[in-house]
RNA sequence: GGGCGUUUAGCUCAGCUGGUAGAGCGUCUCCCUUACAAGGAGAGGGUCGGGGGUUCGAAUCCCUCAACGCCCACCA
């Protein structure tokens, strides 16, 4: 920082300085929480990135949104913790690298178990440091030293506890169900991991003969295929149709094996034919009906989505895949003259989430935790304010997810992730669940790991210390203060963490869930590669640097959380802005006379009243929306400011008469406060500016805090009143095409004390010669060629300057305006109930008002009739 | 089937507790006035999706309809 005001580039050169402030910031460990400090704690983690990822819009967003809360509340006085680290993000990692290696012909069972985890370490390792290097250049202010990864030890051992000691409390449990089976992943998903495409398939209606009678009951099915897995043909209860049939055996068609037609409410009469087959091993319902009814299993598809080669599988289909399977599974229906017939039937399909391979309802046996009475407190928490969403309205979605809760299988047969504590005998099978092998030699650990959520599921507590409920960090930063995402995640993760959180803790991870909106395309639609619709947060960055991106993305969110469409180019708000930021600070710099500012705001002028009291404002409002959460409004505020006010006024005025107290201490002031969006140039300018700093760094000073002594609310309003005269004059010149290098002359009338103080501004700002008061009796000047303006107290002579036609026309439309306004207002004050009922101060407002049209367009027409 | 969201200026969107609408971009006019042309000055542009209701007063609250989008459920 060696340069001098004089050589600094005349537009904001924001990666160099960004590179150049980050640095500053590290070298000096400015990021790092203290667990010791005796300020209040503010804690926020990460929403850890899958080490697999690089840094996405939706990252750039959430990191922003996250970056600013944490840099507030630091200014603000708190202990501030940001605690970055990446999930490992069993599925997704381990697709990447299977995908590797499937590119040397290889796949993971080449490898083995523990080479393939040596190979997916090595990985992650080598990209954790790449999707975190790339939050830094959002100017990310996390701590480092704290880093964590949700499959280092630390972490490792907190799931290894929480698994144990759910699965002591009868919370965790094994059995067969039917899962969502991925025959690509070659891994039971949960069943939000499982997404519905609707697709266009078929109903086929099946004739399945009665045993030993004439007649056939016709049963209609998606599935064809999974006809060999029949366990019996259900019918409803009610239907007269198949009355006599409940209790009657049929034949499944191909194969001969007989099965029982039952009864059950579930059945649908008014569905395909009222009849339907139970194939209890590879539908969730009929796996419910089976069971109610007792009912054999019959697997029939195997892992890979292949037939299985047994006796009650059709020869003919052993080992097709089941969608082979399924064509010549028909093609045999259709030669034995049972399909009765074929519709167009659109249905939903499962997919998986990782993969997009359609799910196989499958019989398996897996973990799972139950959810019911975990549930519970995370309902009340949530329910009694405890926790917040913010906007209220996710708070309905997850209570009704939450209400609704199912059973979460979470053993996954993959190799990444936590494998499972559980260990089975050699020879008797016997199973313990423990922390550790009871006894490596004669027992074998369980094979399948854990769902990727289960251990961010503890991630506002393991990260801090947990299990270790002593340990400096939990002690000083759990549970954390706000978590901020987008509402993607709410019931893979945030529910999670307040279930696992309530349930370990006994405390809720966090008070605040702030929810933001998703990226978007500008038309749109969700981001994705696939769609090539992606924009690069890493390039937009270095096109239009690290600020202007924040800027642009704080901006772009509403109150009420909606999505964002973005476009590349809308990032040039926030660089002129950067820009505008820039050159005025460079300006104010450039023009101090003394080096070291006092900060005396004694002997003000009313411009410098009024800049302070727009200050004052800001701060307020700036304050106010950073703690509620709306962001979006504090960037419009700090640019209104600064852009409307501080520099098309402000710096102008003072370009005639300056006070160097107020134009260095409000810039100050505004730094501090555009400090948490935008850090870079902030702490850039402010490490520039000759004052006295309470701080090596603008991060780490004060955030300022409003304070009435600054509210000059009258000085203000006559301030306004001058530059409405000034936007009056110029209006005036700019209609009557009066070049700039042209100076008129004004006539003012009433408030003279006020203007008098200002005329060099008029004449500076508005292009004036002369100024002349006028009583006011003086009313023959307002009806000669004059344009009039500011409730007629301005009047520019425009004798010899101005088209008389054209200033009839602009005048009468003026008076249509003028009269649709007193007109609206006349007939509300005409309103009985209206005056009775409003306010008074409302009542008053509106008569005073029309006293005003009233007296301005009498002149106006004056005005006209003088012209004409 | 249930729930939620959106519909405001040509475009993208703000508008919190009801008092006749704002920004950015774009458009038009003028200006290289020594901080900034990524700029300055001025202007134009909207019956706030349709209909109904509550109210003295509705973009704002209620009902209803329509269009678009999302989430959950998963009738084979």
């Amino acid at each position: 920082m060696t340069e001098t005001l004089e050589n600094l580039s005349t537009t904001y050169n924001a990666r160099e300085v960004e590179k150049e402030i980050y640095k500053f910031w590290e070298d000096n460990e400015f990021f790092k929480a203290d667990n010791k400090s005796k300020k209040p704690p503010y804690s926020i983690v990460i929403p850890p990135p899958n080490v697999t990822g690089i840094l996405h819009m939706g990252h750039a967003l959430d990191g922003t949104l996250q970056d600013i809360l944490t840099r507030y509340k630091r200014m603000k006085g708190f202990e501030a913790l940001w605690l970055p680290g990446c999930d490992h993000a069993g599925i997704a990692t381990q697709n990447v690298i299977e995908k590797e290696l499937s590119k040397q012909g290889k796949t993971r069972f080449d490898l083995g178990r523990e080479e393939f985890l040596n190979v997916t370490w090595d990985w992650a390792n080598s990209h954790k440091s790449r999707i975190l290097g790339q939050f830094k250049t959002l100017g990310a202010s996390f701590d480092l030293s704290r880093t964590r990864f949700t499959l280092d030890e630390g972490c490792s051992k907190a799931v290894k506890k929480v698994f144990v000691d759910l699965y002591n409390k009868g919370l965790i449990y094994k059995g067969s169900y039917i899962v969502n089976w991925c025959p690509r992943c070659q891994s039971a998903i949960s069943d939000i991991e499982t997404e519905y495409e609707t697709e266009q398939g078929h109903l086929w209606e099946i004739s399945y003969p009665i045993k030993d009678e004439m007649g056939a009951i016709v049963i209609a099915t998606t599935r064809p295929e999974t006809m060999f897995g029949d366990v019996a043909v259900a019918v409803n209860p009610n239907d007269y149709k198949y009355k006599d049939l409940i209790g009657k055996k049929c034949v499944i068609p191909l194969v001969g094996r007989e099965i029982p037609i039952i009864a059950d409410e579930y059945v649908d009469k008014s569905f395909g034919t009222g009849a339907l087959k139970i194939t209890p091993a590879h539908d969730p319902n009929d796996f419910e009906v089976g069971k109610r009814h007792n009912l054999p299993f019959i697997k029939v598809i195997d892992e890979q989505g292949k037939m299985i080669a047994r006796s009650e599988v059709h020869p003919d289909v052993w080992g097709l895949d089941r969608y082979e399977a399924r064509k010549r599974t028909v093609e045999m229906l259709k030669a034995h003259e049972v399909l009765v017939k074929i519709d167009n039937h659109e249905h939903n399909v499962g997919k998986c989430q990782r993969c997009n391979t359609t799910i196989e309802p499958l019989l398996s046996e897996q973990w799972f935790v139950k959810m019911e009475p975990l549930a519970k407190a995370a309902i009340e928490k949530v329910k009694d304010g405890s926790i917040q969403f913010i906007p209220k309205r996710w708070e309905k979605n997850y209570l009704m997810w939450m209400e609704n809760i199912r059973d979460w299988c979470i053993s996954r047969q993959l190799w990444w992730g936590h494998q499972i504590p559980a260990y089975y005998h050699n020879e008797t099978k016997e199973m313990v669940v423990a922390m550790e092998n009871p006894d490596p030699k004669n027992y074998t650990q369980d094979k399948d790991v854990l769902d990727t959520w289960f251990s961010s599921g503890l991630w506002p507590f393991e990260t801090m210390g947990w299990p270790d409920v002593e340990s400096d960090d939990y002690k000083k930063f759990y549970p954390t203060s706000t978590l901020v995402t987008g509402f993607d995640i709410i019931f893979f993760w945030v529910a999670r963490m307040i279930t696992m959180g309530l349930e370990f803790t006994g405390v809720p991870p966090f008070s605040t869930v702030y929810i933001h909106g998703l990226i978007r395309d500008e038309f749109g639609q969700k981001m994705s590669k696939s769609k090539g619709n992606t924009i690069d947060p890493v390039l937009s960055i270095e096109k239009y640097g690290c600020d202007a991106v924040r800027f642009t993305l704080a901006n772009l969110c509403t109150y009420g959380g909606q999505d964002i469409k973005l476009s590349d180019e809308k990032f040039e708000f926030g660089r002129n802005f950067a820009n505008k930021v820039w050159n005025a600070s460079r300006f104010v710099l450039m023009n101090l006379e003394s080096k070291e500012q006092n900060f005396d705001l004694s002997n003000l002028s009313i411009a410098d009243k009024w800049i302070l009291t727009k200050l004052n404002q800001t701060i307020k409002e700036v304050n106010d929306n950073l703690e509620n959460y709306r962001i979006g409004e504090v960037t419009t505020v700090l640019y209104d400011f600064f852009w409307n006010c501080y520099c098309d006024w402000y710096v102008e005025l003072s370009k005639i008469e300056k006070n160097e107290n107020v134009l260095t201490y409000v810039l100050d002031n505004f730094l501090r406060l555009l400090h948490p969006v935008m850090p870079h140039l902030t702490e850039k300018i402010w490490q520039l500016m000759p004052v006295k700093k309470e701080e090596k760094a603008i991060m780490k000073s004060k955030f300022p805090e409003y304070n009435e002594k600054f509210d000059f609310e009258e000085d203000s309003k006559a301030m306004e009143m001058v530059f409405d005269a000034i936007r009056s004059i110029r209006n005036i010149r700019q209609s009557f095409n009066i070049s700039p290098s042209v100076k008129v002359n004004v006539k003012i009338q009433g408030e003279i004390e006020l203007y008098k103080k200002v005329t060099n501004y008029l004449k500076r700002l508005a292009r004036v010669e002369e100024i002349e008061f006028i009583d006011d009796n003086h009313t023959s000047d307002k009806q000669s060629a004059s344009a009039v303006v500011q409730n007629s107290k301005i009047i520019v002579p425009l004798k010899g300057l101005i088209d008389i036609e054209q200033e009839i026309s602009r005048q009468n439309k003026k008076l249509d305006k003028l009269n649709q306004e007193k007109n609206s207002l006349q007939n509300r004050i005409n309103n009985e109930k209206f005056v009775n009922s409003a306010p008074a101060e409302v009542v008053q407002k509106t008569k005073d008002r029309i006293q005003e049209l009233e007296a301005e367009g009498q002149i106006i027409k004056n005005l006209i009739d003088n012209l004409s």
